[in-house]
DNA sequence: CACGTGGATGTTTACGTCAACATGGACGGT
DNA sequence: ACCGTCCATGTTGACGTAAACATCCACGTG
């Protein structure tokens, strides 16, 4: 700076305020300014600025599980709703979501150089209790949970997985099986309750729920095991890569799908309209829920105050060629 | 930092020389200080950290098509080699590759606080020409194209290319066709030249080429095609959703796999295992890659040599059962 | 013409940390 | 007892920036 400063003759003051944009500088000066600043090649410090004003114009996000179909997608979202805000992004993965690595990657954060936090941890249940965090900085946590003492962001899980239930009852199906995923994820959780209480509604007979654990293999198994029972004509999956799964173990078994059993699956991956048969399923928009969380954090960074109601993004259905009535 | 001072009754510089665990502190004025530490909840600052000594500890990572398989298993894979280190990832991501793009995210992580960057964006054809940083920070490209001026790091996409060509060929297949990636990736056209190769080393017949962009959606496209023309008998497509694709086009036009064609893909995603049938394809390690793609930035970081040889990451062939002997 | 006003620009200082140098006391050797 | 050495600890200053305050000049007004 002190370069830009001497070749374009005025003080450093000057270029700070060149650099940032403020007003009150004449034109003439501001363009002398910043043709130094080219010539030089100046960038600002942000570490500088930083200590300087105590803002770091960064946000961190806590991520487990990153490869993830719905994990990436958000993350995706977030980059992109933050940027153009003149935010960057700091990662910090966590391979397990438990209470110590989370409150560790958060206090990594916190020294890091951060203005706020997003916590995108799919499994709720850590180590019994709610995430507890260390105050004084900006949270907001993606999922419905209620135990956070934070904003939150999600999905409408429940209103998801009620619609494909009941686009299978519709079809003229008895019941509906349900593959879910797993026992400590929340989002697995909602669509399960709400499975089971569209069916209670409809006064319907519920079956025993089989555990996955989101990935094909474990639709896989579970589908093994539905295929053997002949009085299976539907199943909800909780998501769409156990659904392959399940369709893989119905083509082995010989059960024609949607002839002999349908199936809707959860997420709307980019695949699912190319699996045999294409898959009817309920798509939840990730660009939302991403572009959610931004807005709220930044909120509560500008405002100090945060934003209380939680986000829920809607979902809708998509009906392909995975469901059909039952056979007669 | 101060108030640990106080609080502890020493200086200043005897916390900042705990806090860096430097050896010359006396056992019990060190006890005494992260005592303090933990009573006042003491967290350096690494803004004014950066700001002294000029390093950030932290790595940019500038990557275009994030939810991407591959990008998202990458992107993890250098995270969690990251982190051990100490190092943070901050995230830059471009819409489209373009050389202003790539370098307006590469001058904002210049600005913000890095030590090293990490260039993982697909497609190489920038503009005509190869990307060009301002130079001064240390760079690493994952990408095997040879058009520049950093150090590389890539799947050995020839080799796995070859495998999965010979290895149709050896089940007795007369030539192979297949379905290419987008023509501005450089991985695709790796896959594409050396497919090409093979065929023409082993003297057969070299079809036409069909392209898609990778999605599942130019795959069915492909496989429309190539469903059409009766002399077809092997495929190998260059990524495994567009052999979802094609397996699906396939599935519709009543050409069963692996009796009437085999399919071989490329990349092996969970899901692959899965697909109907499950589909023989070309393993590559995405951990593996990202894990070197650190090492050698690190180290470049550490010393300011750039290491000279590029690294290939070699792939393994899967065969599953969408691959057999041509009908009779 | 003296004075007030307001805009452009300069000067000083503090942000939190750590390297470099300074200090001071303990201990060993002669 | 004197001196040199070494180790623990303290003091000073600098990193690049921007807020707060100070200065200066042009211009308008009575």
């Amino acid at each position: 700076m002190a370069d830009v400063a001497r070749e374009a003759g005025v003080s450093g003051q000057t270029v700070s305020r060149v650099a940032n944009g403020k007003t009150n500088v004449d034109d003439a000066t501001r363009e002398r300014v910043l043709a130094a600043m080219r010539r030089i090649g100046y960038r600002p410090n942000s570490a500088a600025r930083a200590l300087r004003n105590g803002k770091f114009r960064s946000i961190g996000v806590i991520i487990s599980a990153l490869p993830t179909f719905g994990n990436s997608r958000t993350l995706d979202a977030i980059a992109a709703a933050v940027v153009p805000e003149g935010f960057s992004i700091i990662l910090m993965p966590v391979t397990r979501p438990t209470q110590g690595e989370v409150t560790g990657a958060f206090s990594k954060l916190n020294e890091q150089a951060v203005d706020g936090v997003i916590i995108l941890i799919e499994q709720h249940q850590l180590d019994q209790s709610a995430i507890e965090l260390p105050h004084g900085l900006p949270v907001v946590v993606i999922d419905s949970s209620a135990r956070y003492d934070y904003p939150v962001v999600d999905t409408d899980q429940a209103d998801g997985a009620a619609t494909a239930t009941r686009h299978l009852l519709e079809l003229g199906h008895e019941t509906v099986w349900h593959i879910a995923g797993p026992p400590q994820s929340y989002s697995a959780e909602r669509r399960r309750k709400s499975w089971r209480a569209t069916l209670e509604l409809a006064g319907r007979f519920v079956p025993p729920v089989l555990v996955g654990d989101w990935s094909p293999s474990s639709g896989y198994q579970a589908g093994l095991e539905l295929a053997a029972d002949p009085s299976v004509t539907a199943v909800f999956v909780a998501n769409d890569q156990m659904a392959l799964g399940l369709l893989r173990a119905l083509h082995e078994t010989g059960r024609p799908v949607p002839a002999d059993v349908s199936v809707v699956g959860f997420d709307d991956m980019e695949e699912s309209a190319h699996f045999w048969p294409p898959l009817t399923t309920i798509r939840q928009s990730f660009e939302a829920v991403g572009h959610h969380a931004v807005s709220a954090l930044l909120a509560e960074i500008e405002t100090g105050a945060e934003v209380g109601e939680p986000v829920t993004v809607p979902t809708e259905l998509v009906v392909r060629s995975s469901t059909a009535p039952p056979p007669a």
